[in-house]
RNA sequence: GCGAGGGUUGCCAAGCCAGGUCAAAGGCGCUGGCUUGAGGGGCCAGUCUCGAAGGGGUUCGUGAGUUCAAAUCUCACCCCUCGCACCA
C-alpha cells in the first residue's frame, strides 16, 4: 500500500509529458470547441483566475473522454492603456505600484526594471500565465497562443472593421466624455477620485433676449418654456459677459469654461454681479417679456448658471416665488400653468409643495418632490390645447428641435452630480470629442438579429438569460476607437486605435487558424484572404490556394465554438458586444452556440482585490497545496456560476480527501477477494448510479454536483462496503471495478493524481483519453440496493434506541412485520388516493377478524408510508424484498457493530408487547 | 437610483421552478467513542431543542397572505452580490 504521494514530483513529471498532449487538431471525430475569455496579463494570476480556467479545462477533459476531438486554446489581451500607466508609474518608481509588482507579485528586480516598457509588461505576464497554466494542468492546445497586438491578429482586426464599415455598423458621431483639463484627455470612472457616478446630462440652453445680450437658461424640460413667468438670478454671485460664437451672453464664469470645451469660441469680457441683474427683464419668443428675480439656489456650477422659473410645474420655482412674495414683492406674478396631470390640480408643484409642508426654499425634501413631479409629468402630462395638446414626451422632443433650429437654443452638456475630481486633483468637464468612430449598437435591425441569436443559444445558468436580453435592449452606440494605448489602427483612419473590447469580438474564431498565422507573413494577410478564409468568398492573389485552403478546412471543423466560458461582469459588455459581431461579420452556420456564465471569487469572505492586496496568488496555492487540490476545491465548493470563497483550511481537508482517493484506491485496486456474493452485487449497482449521474452533471457543467457523486458518494459507498465486509476479508472484484471507473470519473478534476493512479495500475496510454466509464443498466440492481437501505435504516434505528437506553444491550431481537401488514402496506402504498384505501382494506374477511389491531396497522403504515423517500417507498412496490432474509444474513453484522447477540424473528413469534409495533421495512426492536 | 441574481440549521452549500417525501443531502469545523505505532492518520456516532425506545416541539432574511398542508406559491419590507459604458 502506497499510502502517501510526493505532489510536486508527481507533478512536475507530468507536466513535462503534457507539454503536447493537448494538441488537436481535426479529425474524423466529433469536435467539441470550447473557449474562455482571455486574460489582460498585466500582473501574477490569483486563485480566481484559477477557477476561470479550471472549469472550462475539467469540460475539455471530460468531452475527451467521451470520445470527443476537443480544442482548448488561450490567448492573451493586451490591447488598451493599464499597462501603459503601469509602466509609467514604475518608471517614476511609484510606492505602491513597485510593492505590488516586486513584493506581491515577486517580480524579479531586473525584470522589474525593464517594466517601463508596456510591451514588456505584457510578454512578461503572458509567459507567467502560461507557466503557472501549465503547472494548473489545463489542457490547452498551446499552438495558437496569441496576443492581439501579434501582426497577423492586427490583420484581422483590420478586415473585422473594414466590414463592419461597409456594413454600416462602424459610424462616426459626436460624443461628449468625462475629460480633464489638466491631463488634457478623456477620464474613465476608474480614473476619478470624486464623482465616478455622475452622469453626463444634455440641457438645452433657452436662449432669453437681454438688451444686445443672451441670457442662456439651462434646463431639461423646454417644453415648459411656456410657463415661465420670471428668470432666477442668484444675486451673491458674479456672473460674465461673454461673447460665445460672436453673441454676447451673460452666464456664470465656470459655464464660460465649460463651453469653451463644447465647440464654442469663448471669450470672457466683463464681469455683471447678479445683484445688477434683479429686476430688469429679459424675454423669449415663446415665453413673452419676464423679470428676472434673486434666488438663493441658483449655483453658478450648475449647467449655465442661469435659471428659468416655472413655478407652475417646478417645486423650486414655486417656492422661491413664494418666499419673495411672501414678504410682498412681486405678488403680480401667477404660476402658468402649461399641462393637465391626472390627479393634480392646476399646479402640480404648489399642490406638491404644500401637500410635502415645505418651509423654504433650503428644505432638502425639494429634491424628491422635484423628481417626482418631473417623472409624472413626463410620463403622463398632456400639454394644453394652446401649446399643442400633445403628450410632454412628444412636446419636448418637438420644441427643443424647434429651439435648436429657430430661437438660437444651444446644447449644454454637464454632470447630474458635482464635484467630478480627477485623480490629478483637477475638475473634470465634459468635453465633445470628434470624429469618434461608433459601433451602431442601438442600431434596432443589429438588436433584433441578437435577440435572435440568444434564442438559438444555450445560456448557462438559465438565469442569465434575461440580463442578457436586457443589455441588448439596453446598449447604445459604442465608441470603438481611441487616441491612445496599444492595438490596432483603424485601417482607413490611421489616428486611431481600435478600443480593447471591440477588438475582441470574433477572435473565438482566431484560434482555430492562429497556428496556421502565425507562419504567414502579416503583410500578405490582405482582407481578401480573411474573407476567403472565413466567409469562402473569393481567390486572394497574396497566398496560394494550397495554403489557405487547409486553413479554411479548420476553421470550418471547429467553427463555431460550443461553449464560451467568462466571468458574469462581462455580460453587459464583452459577452453581448460578440454576440452583435458574429451576427454581422459570419454566416448562420457559425454562430456561437453556448455559453457558460461564472460567479465572483472571494477570500476568506472578502472581495479578492489586486491593487488592495487581497490576493492569494494562485502559484503559491499550487505550491502549497497542490495543483489538484487547487483545482478540486475550486470546483467542488460551489457551482461555476455561484460566487466561491477561498479559505484555506477547506482547502487543506480537501488536500487530505485527494489522500484518501489515494491510499483507497491502491488499496481496493490490488484487492483479491473472491468473487463476492450481495455485497458485491450491491457496490457494482451504486456504482452505475454514481457513473451516470456524475455524467450527466457534467453535461450540465454542474462541477460540483458531479464531484458529490464521484467523489463523497463514491468514497460513501465504499466505505459502507468495507464497513459491511468486516476487517478480515479482502474486497471483492466490484471493489476493482470501482476503483478503475472511479479513477477516470475525477481525472477532470485531479489529473495530476489519477494519472498516477492511471499508471501505477499498469493501464495503457494517458488517463486524459481513457474512455469515460458508462452506466451499464444490466448491473443496476434495485432490489440489492433496498435490502442494503433496509438494513442501514434499522441500524441507525437501533443506534438511536442504545443512545436513549442507559443500560447496556445484552441482547437485539429484530422482529419483522408478519405477511398480513405487507399487503396492507402494499395496498396503501400502491394506491393514488389514500382516504378511500381503509375502506378497501377492511373489506378482507382476514382483515376484518384482526379488528383494532388492522385498523391501527392501517394508520401506522399509512404514516409510515408517508415518511418514506419516494424512490424507495416505490422500488419497495416493484421489488419484493425478503426482509427476514435480508436480516438473518446481516446477523453478523449487526451484532459486530453492537457487541451483541442478534436474533431475527417474525414478529407473530414473539410475544413481547414491542412485537406488535413491528411495521414493514421497520421491524420491531426489542432491545435487553 | 435603475437592471439582473441572491439571503437555508456554527461555516460552505443542496432543496425552492413541478407545495406534503424536510429537522432539511453532502462537505468543513466541533464533541464523544473505537482503532493498544499519540501528534495535519482511519473508522463510528452526535452536533436547534426536549425525551429511559426508533418519538415530540420550534426553525429555512422580516412581516402578512393563499392552502387541509409552505424553506418551497403570492405581496410588502430589509440586507448582500454583479452590471450601469468606453474600462479590462
Amino acid at each position: 500500500m502506497a499510502d502517501t504521494v510526493d505532489l510536486h514530483t508527481l507533478e512536475e513529471k507530468y507536466r513535462d509529458r503534457w507539454s503536447a498532449e493537448f494538441e488537436a487538431d481535426p479529425s474524423g471525430k466529433e469536435k467539441y470547441y470550447l473557449n474562455v475569455a482571455f486574460p489582460y496579463p498585466s500582473g501574477a494570476m490569483h486563485v480566481g483566475h484559477g477557477r476561470t480556467y479550471t472549469v472550462p479545462d475539467i469540460v475539455a477533459r471530460f468531452w475527451r473522454m467521451r470520445g470527443k476531438q476537443v480544442l482548448f486554446p488561450m490567448g492573451f489581451h493586451v490591447t488598451g492603456t493599464p499597462v501603459i500607466g503601469i509602466s509609467k508609474r514604475i518608471a517614476r518608481k511609484d510606492e505602491k505600484t513597485v510593492w505590488l509588482y516586486r513584493d506581491l507579485y515577486g517580480v524579479p528586480q531586473d525584470v522589474l526594471d525593464s517594466f517601463t516598457d508596456p510591451m514588456v509588461i505584457v510578454r512578461y505576464f503572458a509567459g507567467e500565465y502560461e507557466r503557472i497554466m501549465r503547472s494548473l494542468g489545463l489542457s490547452i492546445d498551446w499552438r495558437r497562443r496569441f496576443i492581439t497586438v501579434d501582426p497577423q491578429y492586427s490583420k484581422f482586426i483590420e478586415w473585422q472593421y473594414r466590414h463592419l464599415h461597409a456594413l454600416g455598423h462602424v459610424v462616426k458621431g459626436v460624443h461628449p466624455v468625462k475629460f480633464c483639463p489638466q491631463c488634457d484627455n478623456p477620464v474613465g470612472d476608474h480614473d476619478l477620485l470624486e464623482g465616478d457616478k455622475a452622469e453626463i446630462i444634455r440641457f438645452v440652453l433657452v436662449m432669453f433676449r437681454f438688451g444686445d445680450s443672451f441670457i442662456p437658461t439651462a434646463t431639461l424640460r423646454p417644453e415648459t418654456v411656456y410657463g415661465v413667468t420670471n428668470l432666477w438670478v442668484n444675486p451673491n454671485v458674479t456672473y460674465v459677459k461673454a461673447m460665445v460664437d460672436g453673441n454676447a451672453w451673460i452666464i456664470s464664469r465656470e459655464a464660460a469654461e465649460k463651453l469653451k470645451l463644447q465647440d464654442h469660441t469663448v471669450t470672457i469680457g466683463d464681469e455683471i454681479p447678479g445683484r445688477d441683474l434683479v429686476g430688469k427683464k429679459a424675454s423669449h419668443p415663446l415665453s413673452g417679456e419676464i423679470p428676472i428675480l434673486p434666488a438663493d439656489f441658483v449655483d453658478p456650477e450648475m449647467a449655465s448658471g442661469m435659471v428659468m422659473s416655472v413655478p407652475a410645474h417646478a417645486p423650486y420655482d414655486y417656492i422661491a416665488l413664494r418666499d419673495l412674495q411672501e414678504k410682498g414683492m412681486y405678488t403680480d406674478i401667477r404660476p402658468k400653468s402649461l399641462l393637465t396631470l391626472e390627479g393634480h390640480g392646476e399646479f402640480p408643484a404648489k399642490d406638491a409643495v404644500e401637500r410635502a409642508g415645505i418651509r423654504d426654499q433650503k428644505d432638502p425634501k425639494l429634491e424628491s418632490i422635484t423628481q417626482e413631479i418631473y417623472s409624472a409629468e413626463f410620463a403622463r402630462g398632456k400639454m394644453h390645447d394652446r401649446y399643442g395638446g400633445r403628450s410632454v414626451r412628444e412636446a419636448r422632443d418637438d420644441i427643443t428641435e424647434k429651439m435648436l433650429a429657430e430661437f438660437g437654443s444651444a446644447v449644454l452638456y454637464d454632470f447630474d452630480t458635482r464635484p467630478v475630481v480627477c485623480r490629478c486633483g483637477g475638475r473634470v468637464m465634459v468635453r465633445i470629442l470628434h470624429d469618434q468612430w461608433f459601433l451602431a449598437y442601438s442600431d434596432p435591425a443589429w438588436k433584433a438579429e441578437v435577440h435572435d441569436q440568444l434564442g438559438k443559444m444555450v445560456l448557462v445558468p438559465p438565469e442569465t438569460r434575461a440580463e442578457f436580453e436586457r443589455t441588448v435592449d439596453w446598449l447604445k452606440d459604442w465608441a470603438c476607437t481611441r487616441r491612445v494605448g496599444l492595438g490596432t489602427k483603424l485601417p482607413w483612419d490611421r489616428n486611431w486605435i481600435v478600443e480593447p473590447l471591440s477588438d475582441s469580438t470574433i477572435y473565438m474564431a482566431y484560434y482555430t487558424i492562429a497556428h496556421h498565422m502565425k507562419k504567414l507573413p502579416a503583410e500578405k494577410l490582405t482582407p481578401e484572404v480573411f474573407d476567403y478564409i472565413l466567409l469562402g468568398k473569393g481567390t486572394p492573389s497574396t497566398l496560394p490556394m494550397e495554403v489557405l485552403e487547409p486553413i479554411r478546412r479548420e476553421l470550418l471543423y471547429w467553427y463555431p465554438y460550443d461553449f464560451r466560458f467568462s466571468a458574469k461582469d462581462l455580460i453587459s459588455n464583452h459577452l453581448t458586444f460578440q454576440l452583435f459581431h458574429h451576427r454581422a461579420l459570419l454566416p448562420p452556420e457559425l454562430q456561437p452556440k453556448g455559453m457558460v456564465v461564472f460567479g465572483m471569487g472571494l477570500l476568506s469572505g472578502a472581495k479578492m482585490s489586486s491593487s488592495k492586496g487581497n490576493v492569494f496568488l494562485l502559484e503559491d496555492a499550487i505550491e502549497e497545496f497542490g495543483a489538484d487540490t487547487v483545482r478540486m476545491f475550486l470546483t467542488g465548493s460551489a457551482e461555476p456560476w455561484q460566487d466561491f470563497d477561498w479559505r484555506n483550511e477547506l482547502v487543506l481537508s480537501v488536500k487530505k480527501q485527494i489522500e484518501r482517493f489515494w491510499a483507497a484506491v491502491q488499496e481496493n485496486a490490488a484487492a483479491k477477494g473472491a468473487s463476492g456474493g450481495a455485497l458485491d452485487t450491491w457496490l457494482e449497482s451504486r456504482l452505475q448510479g454514481r457513473v451516470a449521474r456524475t455524467t450527466r452533471a457534467l453535461e450540465l457543467f454542474q462541477t460540483r454536483q458531479a464531484l458529490q457523486e464521484c467523489f463523497y458518494g463514491m468514497e460513501a459507498d465504499l466505505r459502507w462496503y468495507r464497513r459491511r465486509m468486516g476487517e478480515k476479508s479482502d474486497p471483492g472484484p466490484a471493489a476493482r471495478a470501482l476503483a478503475s471507473a472511479w479513477i477516470r470519473l475525477l481525472a477532470p478534476f485531479i489529473p495530476y493524481t489519477c494519472e498516477a493512479l492511471w499508471e501505477a495500475l499498469g493501464e495503457e496510454g494517458p488517463i486524459a483519453f481513457a474512455r469515460w466509464p458508462e452506466a451499464d443498466p444490466e448491473k443496476i440492481r434495485p432490489d440489492a440496493e433496498l435490502a442494503e437501505e433496509l438494513l442501514a435504516r434499522t441500524l441507525e434505528d437501533i443506534e438511536s434506541i442504545t443512545k436513549i437506553l442507559p443500560v447496556n444491550p445484552k441482547e437485539i431481537q429484530i422482529l419483522v412485520a408478519p405477511e398480513w401488514k405487507r399487503a396492507i402496506f402494499v395496498t396503501i402504498a400502491g394506491s393514488p388516493e389514500k382516504r378511500d384505501v381503509v375502506r378497501e382494506i377492511m373489506k378482507d374477511e382476514g382483515m376484518r377478524r384482526r379488528g383494532k389491531e388492522s385498523a391501527d396497522a392501517v394508520k401506522q403504515i399509512t404514516s409510515l408510508i408517508h415518511r418514506l423517500p419516494p424512490g424507495y417507498r416505490e422500488g419497495l412496490l416493484s421489488y419484493q424484498v425478503d426482509e427476514k432474509g435480508v436480516f438473518v444474513a446481516a446477523q453478523d453484522f449487526i451484532g459486530r457493530e453492537f457487541h451483541v447477540a442478534v436474533r431475527v424473528l417474525s414478529a407473530d413469534e414473539s410475544s413481547h408487547p414491542k412485537a406488535r409495533l413491528a411495521l414493514p421495512y421497520k421491524p420491531a426492536i426489542v432491545i435487553e
